[in-house]
This record gives C-alpha cells, sequence and structure tokens, in this order.
DNA sequence: GCTTGTCTTGCGGGTTCCCGCAAATTTTGC
DNA sequence: GCAAAATTTGCGGGAACCCGCAAGACAAGC
C-alpha cells in the first residue's frame, strides 16, 4: 500500500508522515508532494489509490489537484486536511467528488486519534468520513434552512467576479431581467438591504458590491474560489470565440 | 527575559518555542496564546517586551492584536511570522508600526537559521529584520511604481465593502464627483477596462466589482484587511450618530 | 510675481443597475 | 390532466454609476 501526502507545510508534512505511518503499519511507501501541481504528477504517476490533500496551496490549490486526478481515476480515495470549514471549500469539495467515491474531511485541529481513525476508515474501509464541524456546515449550506441553491451561488460568483447583467444572462442563458430577479433574491438571502446612514434615502450600500462583502465575511467564498472561478470563466471566455 | 508566542497552529507553536529557546539561551520563559486575543492579555498581564506572531488566527487576528499591545508599549519588540506576503498584510503591518520600533516579517517558509537569526537581531538588537521577499513586496506596494498610494488603497477598501458613492464621498470629506475621480484612477490602474466579449460596446466589466474581484486576486486586499475594515466602517458609523 | 502641475468640484449625459408590475412559461402536486 | 406555485420574461422608470469637459483651489519651482 502507498500513500501520496500533497501539503506545502513542511512541519504538517512531516507530522501527516508520522501519523500514516502510525495509523497504517500496512503501508509500505509514503510520497510527498508541496503543491497541487507535484502532487498530481506524483499522483499519475504512482496511480496513487490513498491521498491526503491540503486545501489551501499555492501553486495549484487542493480542489483543482483532486478534480483532475478523479477526473482521471474516479475511484482513488482522498482525505482532505484543512484548516478550516469555509463554505466555499466545502461546496467547492462536494461539487467535485466523484458518484461513489470514498472521501473524506477532517480539519487539522482534530486530534491525533480522530485522524488516525480517519485514515483507516477511508484508506482500508473505503467509508467517508466527515468531520462534526464540516458535517454542519454542509448540512447548513446544502439545507434549504439558511443555506444557498445552486442557482443563488452561481450569481454570487458570477458578481463577485465582476460580470455586468448582461454577460451573466449570456452565460447562464437567461434573460436579462431573469438575471436580476436571482439578484434580488440573492440580496434578500445576505441582508444587505439594511441602511448604512439614517437619513432617508440617501446612504445605502451598493447592494452589488455589499453582497460579495458579506459573501466573503460569511466566507461563502474566498480567495480559491474565486481563482477557480476566474480560471473557468477564462475558459469559456475561450471557448465562445474560440 | 520572556518570549511571548502567539500562534494558533500547535505544530508551529511547538516548533517556534524551540527555535526560541535554541537562539535565546538568556530566555527563561516562553509563555504561548493560540489566538490575538488571549495575546493582548497575557502581553498586557507580563508586560512582554518580546513578541513572536501569526497574523492569520481565527478570534483575533495578528494585526489587530499588534496594534493594541503597541498602542500601550510602543517599544515592545514583535516579529511577525506568516506564511504569505500578501499586500495587504504587508501594508495592514506597516500601517501600525510605531515610530522607531523594532520588528520583523519573516515568512514561515523561512530556513531554521534565518528565524534564529532574526530572533536574536530584533530581541537582542533591536534591529528591524525582513525577508527580503515581504521587502520586495514592501518596495512594490509603498514606491510609485506600478505600486497604489494610500489614497487609492482608501477607496479601493471603501468598494470593497460595499458603500455607494455618497457615502464615501462622506465618509473621505470630499465630492461626489473627487470619489468617481479616485476610482477613476483606482479602475486605471487595476486594468479592469479591457472588454470580456468582443462584440462591439456589450460585454464590459462591471468595473466598481471587477476592480474588487482583481484587487482580491492580486492580494492587494484579503479577508482579514476586509474584516478590519468592517470593523473600522461600523466604528466610524457609531460615531457618526451617536 | 507668474507659471506649471496636481487635485478638487460642478455640470451634463449616456449607461447600467435595481425593481414594481403583469403576462407568459415551466414546474410541481395531486 | 389540471390547477397552484414558482420562474422567466418584457416594459418602464428612478437611482446610481461612469466619465468628458472646464472652471476653481492649492502647492511648488523659478
Amino acid at each position: 500500500m502507498e500513500v501520496l501526502i500533497v501539503e506545502d507545510d513542511p512541519l504538517h508534512r512531516s507530522y501527516l508522515h508520522d501519523a500514516v505511518l502510525a495509523a497504517l503499519p500496512e503501508c509500505e511507501l509514503v510520497l510527498e508532494a508541496e503543491n497541487g501541481r507535484i502532487g498530481e504528477g506524483l499522483a499519475r504517476q504512482h496511480r496513487s489509490a490513498h491521498i491526503v490533500m491540503d486545501l489551501q496551496m499555492s501553486e495549484r490549490n487542493g480542489i483543482e489537484a483532486a478534480r483532475t486526478i478523479w477526473k482521471e481515476r474516479p475511484d482513488t480515495r482522498i482525505l482532505f486536511w484543512s484548516n478550516y470549514a469555509d463554505e466555499a471549500y466545502v461546496r467547492g469539495v462536494s461539487r467535485i467528488v466523484p458518484e461513489g467515491a470514498a472521501y473524506g474531511y477532517v480539519l487539522k485541529s482534530a486530534s491525533d486519534d480522530r485522524l488516525k481513525l480517519a485514515l483507516r476508515s477511508i484508506f482500508m474501509e473505503s467509508q467517508c468520513v466527515i468531520d462534526r464541524e464540516v458535517r454542519g456546515m454542509q448540512q447548513k449550506s446544502l439545507g434549504n434552512i439558511n443555506g444557498f441553491t445552486d442557482v443563488e451561488y452561481e450569481i454570487l460568483v458570477d458578481i463577485a467576479l465582476g460580470l455586468t447583467d448582461r454577460m451573466i444572462a449570456r452565460r447562464q442563458n437567461l434573460s436579462l431581467r431573469s438575471v436580476q430577479n436571482r439578484l434580488q433574491q440573492l440580496y434578500e438571502k445576505l441582508n444587505v438591504y439594511q441602511r448604512v446612514g439614517e437619513e432617508g434615502d440617501e446612504g445605502r450600500y451598493n447592494l452589488r458590491s455589499r453582497a460579495v462583502a458579506v459573501a466573503f465575511m460569511r466566507k461563502l467564498i474566498n480567495y480559491s474560489a474565486l481563482e477557480r472561478a476566474e480560471a473557468e470563466l477564462n475558459e469559456w471566455l475561450g471557448i465562445r470565440h474560440n
């Protein structure tokens, strides 16, 4: 059995290395990669079936790496090991996990035992292991209670990228007015209608920009989500007028 | 001699602990705090003069903690130890460092030796030690070449928060038109004027939102900068109509 | 003093955004 | 299959935004 570790922090990497060896005595070889790009290469080369993946990395983040890896071999087992349970990460991960794949999501703040248990469950038993905190986020996110539908999330990302209504309409195959409807919906949910001043009509927020700001502060979107979205946008633009 | 470590990651904390003991044999006591709030309390209680501070922490980030600590005792020596050299961080730090204070900024990717050297230089010799990468960022940022003036940065933060032109005008004591002038300036520098489509006039970006997006992607602003700015905004709103 | 350059302000207009209203269309529930 | 509910679309208008133009304000340099 082989395990591939993709993690940019040297301390965390060696900690993981030890944890893997301790939790999985049947493991013969531990590979290490210091970013997503190298991780992808190693995974391809060694046909890795067991991967521990950090999310926040500089070269190429964990979600992108996992996506291409899963695209090539959907039965790869991946344990995501991250500092945070941002909704942006949770949503990003659950968007790319293939049908029936075994994966896990545990926080770096978890105890040694939790980590080791997760390693065994996922790699040996092919079970999914999601940390409680992450699980909670997932339900809040995907459930309808105060959660955002995919439609709403899409449009949020589009205005965060700085697209005009007209452009969004084209991208989503909608009319201008429908885009604006969805925006209203979004503004409602993000609670951006409160006045910032108090003197009558003036002094409102700019709804569009404020929505993005609030989404950032609620960690609905974050740097890596924006980065991915920008890449997708450019791809789409490339296809549109090759 | 006492040293206070403020760092939320346990692995990094114990690594720092060892590094401090190794680099500073004259150190008798090492205190540890796991976030900015606790760090502030310990610093006040022990009148700490030597602090190693992480920037990215959940409860209260390093910049805020450092600001209040320096406000109380401006001769405190602080070594910032961070994963990234985001322009937002660099600017945030240099905005709060008091006149003539000794401080440092080294990246977590730096070698053991660099870290230990920095510890001695700052704590024993009261010298400022700024990592090369950070230094480069600082010059690019503060120098006029492709750098942003304080004025431009202020208005960038304001639109990132989602304020309207009118509100920004009030906050900065400017006319509406002047605010818009500065916005034009900003758009120019951030290069948001390129069309996204190609068919004639349509398909532009929404300049305002796009500016925020590219600022984020260039790490001119990041989550923690936004968070701080939001706090300052609320404070200002509170003062305005007590 | 005068000039020059930068910054600010007002005016005016074209464009985009935000949204109420109502009709058309699709989806859902039974 | 049909009625209710949700979504989409068009129209129209008020507000905000973006910006060219030109006149004042202010500081710096000679």
